[in-house]
DNA sequence: ACGATGTTTCAATAATTTTTGAACTTAGGC
DNA sequence: GCCTAAGTTCAAAAATTATTGAAACATCGT
């Protein structure tokens, strides 16, 4: 079932051909790919998300092109992707210049985290201008309605700035 | 300020011409794009819906297109999305088929439903596929920390199909 | 039943996002 | 210090998604 000449130490020369997802890996990926869609995360992130959480070890950079066929800026950038939202960790084997990635060990950290970075920015740029908002609209005079709405709108937002540090730390810290 | 002549009760014959955006309306509007771009809700939806957020009292379709200078197919499908959301109610007045639109009280509500919409049929539909994959990552004896992955997220699956409901009744509840 | 107003539908277009691939950079081994 | 393997970059192409607008539909007042 292997394909052969497996065991020649560490050189590789023509490219080994990888075999694309098989049924019960491809159902994973779909789950995956579904769920990052929700969050805007690209398919091809996705699938490299789930190929290598269903990997038994760690994949490098060609297995991951080859069995997903896709295309090298593809996987590039899907790792980096990745990288960034501290989702996989790389091993790197000595003898090697080749990366190797497998997962984070928390899949929930990972999605917080993957939150975070879409939400917190939009926030942290909103305040200002969401008071500013209020301001206008109660200088105004505006509606009741309308104020309230506003301030709740305020409240909200830094009652959620506040929250966000607790709910994971900021990388460096 | 006002536009001439806005006292002719009901008629209104040749339209109105309305004001874009100011510019406390614009930010606001921004902030809910924003917001919305996260979970993929087009532009046009996030920009009705602050419309009605900012403003006194229900507006009608027309106003809409007007005051944000879209199409009416966009106001048409923007409100269909918003009203099969549950983010906003139509207020009726007597003698006119005009409907006017008003935010519904909650945000969070809102907000919540919007996710619940989008979460929940993909956790549906992904169940049987997830428990299919694990048990055959069992059957096939792979790796312990494969399984350990697999059997957690099919775990965590089930649980957010279990909260679900108590996190918002479904819209006939 | 008719005409006019208010809204929806949907195929075509426009805008945006994702993917590709070839050229470029970087890091080791020798 | 070169040479090659490993990975990155980015402009162009492909794919996807949003918007438009004209035609169809629905409903109310008469």
């Amino acid at each position: 079932m292997k394909p052969p000449s497996e065991k020649s130490a560490g050189r590789r020369k023509s490219r080994p051909s990888y075999a694309p997802l098989q049924p019960h890996e491809l159902e994973l990926a779909d789950f995956f790919v579904r769920m990052a869609g929700i969050l805007g995360v690209p398919r091809s992130v996705a699938e490299i998300y789930a190929l290598l959480y269903i990997s038994s070890g760690p994949v490098d950079f060609d297995q991951i092109q080859g069995r997903l066929g896709i295309s090298k800026g593809s996987v590039s950038q899907g790792l980096k992707f990745l990288r960034d939202h501290e989702m996989i960790l790389s091993v790197k084997e000595p003898g090697s210049r080749r990366e190797r990635w497998q997962p984070t060990p928390s899949l929930a950290a990972s999605l917080v985290a993957l939150l975070r970075s879409q939400v917190l920015p939009a926030l942290e740029q909103a305040q200002p201008g969401l008071q500013r908002v209020l301001a206008d609209a109660e200088q105004r005079g505006a509606q009741p309605e309308v104020i309230e709405r506003l301030s709740r709108l305020n409240r909200w937002n830094s009652r959620a700035l506040e929250l966000a540090p607790l709910l994971l730390p900021p990388p460096g810290a």
